[in-house]
DNA sequence: GCTACTGTTCACCAAGTGGTTAACGATCCG
DNA sequence: CGGATCGTTAACCACTTGGTGAACAGTAGC
């Protein structure tokens, strides 16, 4: 298991992936088609995915339906949100601190 | 060379050193006082945040300080926003889906 | 029933990752 | 100078990752 939304977004494709699913649902095939890579290598990222709960898969037929299960990538986004709140004191803070060196 | 943030934020202990660097620059102990993890692996995961551009070093004397590098940490966060943005639609979306399910 | 299609699993492999200990380099301080 | 401190580099190791081809399972359609 990999539960951590970082590190499943952390591979190219799986980016991919999601961006494709973020417009809508979509097949595997429809979701993965164009990376150039084999099948089973767009199967295991599926499983990444799958696995760490930002994709959601309902098999219909022979094809199976994908689709975003947003909540889990929300908790990537918020942490990037809680560090871009402190970036902006860093701005801050950095400048103080080119200030300072200025002076010396 | 890693060059992508997302790949440079997979790891537990490197989003702790960006979180710690959010408040402000820091010495290298300071940074990475308390992940129970040996200097050298301290230093391999500096390396990363370093390469990737997210984390930058000056070296004062026998200490090292270390400031977050915000632009770069920006081309994550922006990848986040614009997904978060089709995930809105999304919502819409999956809803629509999910109540043509059910008049069926 | 047979064939085509969608996607997974299996077995394997090369390369990368994350950790260690030991040694080193450089600086500060008595 | 000599010791302590901050941090890196080197060499090594176990495990994970990302890829492959071959085979399989299930479904759709003729």
């Amino acid at each position: 298991m990999v539960n951590d939304p970082f590190k499943a977004l952390s591979h190219p494709i799986r980016r991919g992936i999601v961006e494709r699913l973020a417009e809508g649902p979509a097949t595997v095939g429809e979701a993965t088609g164009g990376f150039g890579v084999s099948k089973p290598a767009i199967s295991k990222h599926l499983k990444v995915l799958e696995d760490t709960g930002v994709v959601k898969r309902v098999v219909e037929g022979r094809t199976h339906r994908l689709s975003l299960e947003p909540e889990v990538l929300s908790v990537a986004a918020d942490w990037m949100d809680r560090q871009r709140a402190l970036w902006g004191r860093l701005f801050d803070v950095v400048d103080e601190y080119l200030k300072e060196g200025e002076s010396q």
